[in-house]
DNA sequence: AGCACGCTCCGGGCGC
DNA sequence: TGCGCCCGGAGCGTG
């Protein structure tokens, strides 16, 4: 499950390796095609398949940048500049290689759905092994709504205010505080792995609603996301089931992680509970979370 | 208009 | 071995 520090990760990776490249043409899959075919927007969204691929030729990759859980993917043809949005979903993955073949998980090599052949050779490949994932080609990021609506970087000055701004609204202080750290709206990139944390970080049980918790508690939580979320990329995100960097690469994050996924808390050694919030399992303790 | 809610996309992995 | 069910970011349609 790719969230900020994994997708950062992802980003780090693919800037040396196709920043400055030019797309010859892109292939998509059987799959993709058919889906289309049946009126669904499978991975490429916003567009028809035709366009998406007209659009792409010929373009030259200028930047490669991550804003929340995005990728984005500057292009420019002609002096005219364009963006690829990506989003990894749930099993999205990248490769830069000279053949298919060099992917070597199965799972990852036969759910191939976009093969952008590069002028150099080399191909840039989006694999998704459920489909989950986005390719959007757009003018600018004004384009396409969701995307004007995100909350700032959590590292931008301006981040925590925003939080503090967007918890006093009436829609969202009577919610679950796990619930709102998960909403892009709220805060950028935070997703289930890191709210988990920091609410077990800072003792704050996720069930408890926004209105209740402090200001200065709201601010010991925002800045444990943002210690949470540094840490994470400072030791290449958490390697869990389907997440791989560029390439298939790992990293190590999740043997850090203190609560997610955990049978028992590292602090009392008592059992952890689950609960489901807005639709997603939501461990803590129920001693040292409060 | 603005919000809440449910649905949708999917295959891997698990329990039985 | 095989079947059925669960999981989940985020956009979108509906009420």
């Amino acid at each position: 499950m790719p969230e900020l520090p994994e997708v950062e990760g992802v980003v780090r990776d693919l800037k040396p390796l196709v920043e400055g490249k030019v797309i010859e043409h892109v292939l998509l899959s059987d799959v993709v095609h058919m889906s289309h075919a049946d009126g669904k927007q499978t991975i490429v969204k916003g567009t028809d398949l035709d366009t998406f691929q007209l659009m792409v030729r010929d373009m030259k990759i200028t930047k490669v940048e991550r804003r929340a859980k995005y990728i984005f993917i500057h292009l420019m043809k002609n002096e005219e500049s364009f963006v690829l949005v990506n989003h990894l979903g749930m099993t999205g993955a990248w490769f830069v290689v000279d053949d298919v073949t060099e992917i070597t998980e199965e799972k990852f090599r036969k759910h191939v759905h976009a093969i952008f052949k590069l002028r150099n050779g080399q191909l840039f490949v989006f694999s998704d092994i459920r489909r989950f994932g986005e390719l959007r080609f757009i003018k600018a990021i004004s384009d396409h709504k969701p995307l004007t609506l995100m909350a700032p970087e959590p590292f931008d000055e301006d981040a925590c205010d925003f939080f503090l701004a967007q918890c006093k609204k009436p829609k969202y202080e009577q919610k679950a505080i796990k619930e709102v750290i998960m909403d892009g709206q709220v805060i950028s990139g935070c997703g289930n792995i890191y709210a988990t944390e920091s609410l077990f970080t800072t003792k704050i049980r996720p069930t408890k609603k926004v209105k209740s918790i402090s200001k200065a508690k709201k601010i010991e939580l925002f800045n444990a996301i943002v210690d949470v979320l540094k840490e994470s990329i400072e030791n290449g995100g958490s390697t869990i089931s389907d997440y791989r960097s560029v390439n298939g690469g790992a990293g190590s994050m999740q043997d850090r992680l203190k609560m997610y996924s955990r049978k028992n808390c590292p602090v009392c050694l008592k059992e952890t509970t689950s609960v489901v919030i807005a639709g997603r399992t939501s461990t803590y303790c129920p001693n040292c979370q409060k």
